[in-house]
DNA sequence: TCTCCCTTGTTCAGGGATTGAACGTACACC
DNA sequence: GGTGTACGTTCAATCCCTGAACAAGGGAGA
């Protein structure tokens, strides 16, 4: 069974497999070197590998084989809802991004439209690359809600009543005839800073998500955590004050009701009218000092968020996604010192908060990176 | 090498000796079903772990073989900070305690006071045990604040001034010679429940412990969960009240300041006159008022955390101990209330509130777990 | 150009490890 | 007392890793 000698040939070629795709390409005394492995086995374990067509190997001048990744063909397609707008990226196996598109959107719209809406932009993002639609391998597909990581439904009726009870992937699936994965927005954003952005090598991460709603994800030892039944890292509803404004989620006071960014803009539209949360931000480093005022407000909220996280989880690094994320420090800073004021001092010490590197495209990125690794959920 | 047939047997070596000594006595059969190896197997590993001396077995009716680790010599302690109590066992290596004592302490006095109590205590109990001193072959330490994991050091120094910056476990080897590990009592408690105690078998738990003050800890996949700087878990200083009363770890309005029982007994005082925590629960469960109505006070403040906790990190379970867990439902019915109004539907359902199994001992036999099994924390 | 030496990848026998099946044994239940 | 069931052991079969031997090719130096 699990410990059984198959499990240990099994451990080996991903061992191997695992090692050529990091180095690109290897012969196989380097890989045999490397990985600790005889000669012996590393020649029997490449020639399992090549018939099951997952590496190709070419000579390289004596009797030297070049063991690579085989090129993976197809495409992948991500595509990310937002609160308020939707993206979609066309790519290729090896990540490289073929073309791209984002549209507002309200997701607050009913589960189909929002489908018919990202299956079009699928379609036109493929015909301005140019390929069939029997090029798409799979699909991977972010929500900014709770999903039930059994099922794949949305966990909470009252976030996005539109799609309570659809299985967004079943549906997905069916429109386009592959497979789907649906994760939450803030996780995907996670995985995608984690494997390509601020949170680059890092295993012990906490990514919030700022920009309409607030969410958040956590990986620990470099996977997603979903806890128990796959909400964990809901920051944006942790009850800030508890007389507070409804929130959509049910509850009182929730963060998102005091840092999302629909309050901002409900915030400033008496004084500045109706503004997006980017142009909000633009007006902030531009030198408003409303929008300015604003910013720093919501930074102090979170920094209660944040500061709890530190005292439950003492993550070594806090990454900040999403639209409002551009404020910068205009953001962060209010964090740190309201972090620096609520946090257990060897806590707050030990945090560093940075903004995203990937902005508004991290979703739609996570998306790519989750559907073609799909080992990265923490076990339970 | 690593990846080896050898270490392949190694690994399964490993695997039977853990299950054995975590089970405490098992057959061969029951052995092949939890591990998943064929009896085949369990047979000459059992054999072999025989011959090694590692266990031990005794026939038990029919063909069965009970199969228990060795009864290895030697004695450990367990001692065991609380705010204001000091408690110690002397415990053979299989678990079975000896002798234990408990005193009131104030733990606000300075570590070599501390430290030569817990001495004066050992040696009592060894008196009373009958064995010689040097029968101990090592110590399990907890204290009531954040240990730093990396040094052993107090991480904060305004929790627990009398003990900043002194190297609890070297001292207290100084002194008595053996190996002493150091670890928070949260910790341990937390570690005691689950082996022993009402997390038994869990692997994602949160345990909380409400005596004088409120300290909290985590458990992910079954392992300690400390974080970048060893302080992960530190619910009691989470922040309930931003303008709240000062707390001794220099922020305001904390949840142990809302939730200890240093504010309960504050409370009750001038109604009740000077009274302990346990006395108060009593009270409660004779049906005063006054005393219920602090304790469910106390629970409300403590949901907050509990959900803000369930939003974080969704937990399946949450154990409460410490003397408060003793009023039961009095305190986790106002909890559940909380967590059903704050956190997220989906978390609040799936989190079930309990009071611990090992009451006031949960300390000091997680002390005595802690220093039977090193590997009980999570890689970093 | 030729030779020697080193590296590389393959093959093969040998030694380990796990497993399924078969078997003897002892208890429990009827 | 008979039967069934669970348990532990043994053994052959199977699978896997490794060290050694070996063929092939390139590079350095004479």
């Amino acid at each position: 069974m699990a410990n059984s000698l198959t499990a240990l040939r099994e451990t080996n070629r991903r061992l191997i497999t695992e090692t050529v795709r990091k180095s690109g390409a290897l012969t196989q005394a380097q890989l045999a070197r490397q990985t600790g492995l005889s000669p012996a086995t590393v020649s029997t374990i490449v020639r399992e590998l090549r018939d099951a067509g997952l590496v190709e190997i070419s000579q390289a001048g004596g009797r030297r084989h070049l063991i690579s990744p085989a090129r993976e063909t197809g495409l992948v397609v991500g595509v990310d809802f937002g609160h308020s707008h939707l993206r979609v990226a066309l790519a290729e196996r090896s990540h490289r991004v073929l073309a791209e598109e984002a549209i507002p959107f309200d997701v607050g719209a009913r589960a189909p439209e929002g489908l018919s809406a990202a299956e079009r932009l699928i379609v036109g993002l493929l015909g301005r690359a140019g390929v069939s639609r029997a090029e798409i391998k799979a699909v991977g597909l972010g929500l900014p809600g709770p999903i039930d990581p059994q099922t794949g439904i949305m966990g909470s009726s009252t976030i996005l009543p539109g799609w309570a009870g659809v299985d967004p992937a079943a549906e997905l699936t069916r429109r386009l005839g592959v497979p789907v994965v649906v994760d939450n927005d803030a996780n995907l954003g996670a995985l995608a800073e984690a494997t390509w952005g601020a949170a680059k090598g890092r295993r012990e991460v906490a990514y919030m998500k700022i920009g309409t709603g607030v969410g958040a994800s956590i990986l620990i030892n470099g996977l997603l955590y979903r806890g128990a039944t796959g909400t964990a890292g809901e920051l944006g509803h942790i009850t800030i004050d508890e007389n507070g404004r409804l929130c959509r989620c049910g509850n009182r006071g929730c963060l998102e009701t005091l840092a999302g960014g629909q309050q901002l803009i409900d915030l400033v539209r008496p004084t500045h009218g109706q503004v997006t949360v980017s142009r909000l931000v633009e007006l902030a480093h531009g030198g408003d000092i409303g929008c300015r005022r604003v910013i720093a407000d919501a930074g102090r909220h979170l920094g209660i968020a944040v500061a709890s996280l530190c005292n439950i989880l003492n993550p070594g690094l806090v990454v900040i996604g999403g639209a409002l994320a551009e404020a910068g420090p205009l953001l962060i800073e209010p964090i740190m010192t309201v972090v620096g004021r609520l946090a257990i001092p060897s806590a707050a010490r030990a945090v560093s908060v940075v903004k995203g590197e990937l902005g508004e495209r991290a979703g739609v990125l996570g998306a790519l990176a989750r559907v073609q690794s799909p080992n990265v959920e923490s076990a339970l």
